[in-house]
This record gives C-alpha cells, sequence and structure tokens, in this order.
DNA sequence: TCCTGAACAGGACAATTGTCAATGAATTGA
DNA sequence: TCAATTCATTGACAATTGTCCTGTTCAGGA
C-alpha cells in the first residue's frame, strides 16, 4: 500500500493510464475496469480555458492525463490565491463543492492545452455502490492527499519561505519549469518580490 | 451526507457517543454496532500524559470521548507545533506514521484527562472488509478531514494572523478558555506576542 | 502563608516581508 | 519583423512580525 510506481506512461493508452492509476490500490479484473472505465468521460480542454468557474456547480472531479490545471480561490481583497496544481495523474476539483454539491468557491483553469478524464459525483457513488474496491481505491486515495495536505501544513507552520520552495520541488517535480514563478509564489503564499529574493540569497 | 448534529452528549454512555458518531454517516444495526465496537478499546489517559512519543510506532488512531489531546511536531530549531488539538468527538493521531506503519514524527499528548476509544489500523481493515459501510464511513470522514485542512491551507493563503484567529474559534468551539494562548498561537503559526497584539487593534 | 512558575500584556528593537515603482529580458501575436 | 505583453529582478520604503525583555497577575505546591 501507499506506494507509488513512477515510470514513462507516455506510450500508454487513456484507459490503460487511467487503469495503471486504480490498479496502485486495487486490482480490478478486465470486465471490472470496463465497467468502472463506462463511468469516466474523456474531456480535452485547451490552454487558458476556464473548466470551473467560481458559483458554478462542481459537477466533476478530473483524472488529469496530460497537461496542467490549477484551482485558485479568490480572497476579500481580490487578490488570486493557489490551492492546487493538477498535472498528469493528479486528480483535481473542488472537493468541498463537490462531495457536498454546492456551489463552486474556487476556480479550475488550464495553464496547459489539458486531457482529462471526469466523474460526477453521481457516478462516482454508482461505482462505489457497485463495486465496493473503488470505495477502498477511492478511501486510499483520499487519505494519501490528506497525507500532502497535513505535510503542506507542517510547512506553513515550521518552515520559511525557502525550505516551502524546496518542498514544492519534491511535491510537483517539473512544475517550476511549465509555471511562471509568480505562481509559485502564490501556491507558498509569498510575494512574487520574495520568492524572488530568496534565490539570490537561498539557491 | 455530511452535516453534523451537534447535541449534548454528556448524559450518553461512551458506546452510544461511536454510535453516534457513525450513524451521522451510515445506518448500523444493533448487531452490527456491536461487531464494530469489538474493534475498538477504551482507554483514558492522565492530564499531561504522552500517548505517542515521537518515534514510536503509531498503532492507534483514537475517537476522542472526553477531554482534550494535541498533535505537535518539533522542527529542526528544536520548536514546536501544534498541528491539530483533538477534543470531544474528534479522531486524532499521527495520520502517517498510522497508515504507512512507520516510526511517528509527531508527538500526542494530554492538554486534559481524556478518555478515548482507539482502533489499530489491523482492527479497522478488519472491521472494513467485513463491513463496506465501515468503509463507507470511514471515507466520507477522511473526506470531511480533508476539506477542513484544505480551508485551513487557505487560511494560510488569504488570510492574516487576525483572520486566522478567528477561523480557529469555528473550528475549535471553546478551545480559546480551555488552552493558552501561547498554544492557540503555536496552531496559528504566529508568535504568542503577535496573537497577543492582534487582540489590541482587532477585538 | 509564602513561594514559585506559568500565563499574559506590552515596550523596544531588529529582521522579514509586502508594496510600489522602474528596468530589462523574454515571449507572444499580428 | 516589430509592437505589445508578460515575466523576473531589484531598490526604496512602509508595514508586519519575531525576538528579547520587563512587569503583573494568578494558581498551585511546599
Amino acid at each position: 500500500m501507499f506506494t507509488k510506481n513512477e515510470t514513462d506512461q507516455s506510450n500508454l493508452s487513456t484507459t490503460d493510464r487511467l487503469r495503471k492509476e486504480i490498479e496502485e490500490f486495487v486490482c480490478l479484473s478486465e470486465q471490472e475496469l470496463d465497467f468502472v472505465l463506462d463511468h469516466f468521460q474523456l474531456r480535452h480542454f485547451k490552454k487558458h480555458q476556464i473548466i470551473l468557474h467560481e458559483g458554478d456547480n462542481a459537477q466533476h472531479e478530473y483524472f488529469v492525463l496530460d497537461g496542467l490545471l490549477r484551482v485558485t480561490k479568490l480572497d476579500a481583497t481580490g487578490k488570486e490565491h493557489i490551492l492546487q496544481f493538477g498535472m498528469e495523474n493528479r486528480w483535481i476539483t473542488d472537493s468541498e463543492a463537490y462531495h457536498t454539491q454546492s456551489k463552486a468557491t474556487l476556480t479550475i483553469d488550464c495553464l496547459e492545452k489539458t486531457t482529462a478524464f471526469s466523474l460526477t459525483l453521481e457516478q462516482r457513488d454508482k461505482l462505489c455502490q457497485a463495486l465496493p474496491k473503488m470505495e477502498t481505491f477511492f478511501l486510499k486515495k483520499t487519505t494519501l492527499a490528506l497525507l500532502t495536505l497535513q505535510k503542506r501544513i507542517l510547512c506553513f507552520l515550521s518552515s520559511n519561505a525557502s525550505d516551502r520552495y524546496h518542498h514544492i520541488l519534491s511535491v510537483y517535480p517539473g512544475l517550476i519549469q511549465r509555471v511562471p514563478k509568480a505562481m509559485i509564489a502564490s501556491y507558498l503564499g509569498v510575494s512574487r518580490e520574495t520568492l524572488s529574493r530568496l534565490s539570490k540569497t537561498n539557491p
């Protein structure tokens, strides 16, 4: 349990990508996999496309196959904060709006042209009822996500911006080369000027 | 789903307390409830008792019936940070060490004399295998915990210490009256002097 | 009862960080 | 290709916060 097999998946089909993701945690037969796949929908998004607006119903959860999404929050003063990036093999949504079926308070947009599987909560619930293994899968996946968030909170509590910067490198390998540093700063909760100054003193 | 029924539970038995907690999310028969309870162990801890040391195996997850626990992390400079409080009806453990069955990096101690149910991972897994409803329960509970952590991260990103202080009031009602303000500061990630200054300008 | 230590507020000062402004490099699109 | 935009860096200054310190209050123990 809880080990990730990181290999090159560029030659795999989209369905094989999802199968691989699920089989990291539970084993499925061919039949079961086909059944699971029937509940997902393959989607293509353009760069800069907004796939969830604040105030919309958050109808889908996404499993990113290729590309890069981000989840942002507008605060009371109009500032934008990045809550999460969604690169390859990540699951992403406005969790609260999705699970409570309420209006989105977050925005999701595409930093790159993106391909993803989408799953509605209704389909997800059907899946779990029909196939307890999928409930096991979601529980393990959610538990892992919880641990990730706990580490990020520990970073806010115990680390300065410099350490947080190095932490994001490990959480999102390759991200630094794909997005402006201002977005990294927004994710870390510092101004871009502060992040810029870190590189001087702390390479 | 996802609504909490906050009522006075002081007159309920310990088992009724746990039953109530589970029935917030899933329905159990009397037989099933008895089966579930068999997997838990009732435990009593003294004030100031350390129930998980850094480096120990995190063998238990706790459901707090009465009292107050806290989870702390020692950083590289020897400073202590409070990751979580565990008051009545909260679940608490070193999640990473527990779920990956590795050595604890966190410490759990009692801020008050505490009564709690404990559950080992082994018993938890047995429970989920025998009773899929319990897997549903843990999934919903974990999902809720995830949303809580996301909100805390949003607080770090978008709020100053003053807003974070008001946020903790809603997450842990009554906590302010039960712990020194220095602990609140540690949870918020600010010095106690800064927290003290907030009360002046922002009552 | 007195003593001791914890808790807390507040002052003084230093360090960090945010904000604003300017510059130059790099990228994009017509 | 050129113009426009985006992005990163840097300096100056203000605001916030951390650190160190003192003094007061209060609760618990000898």
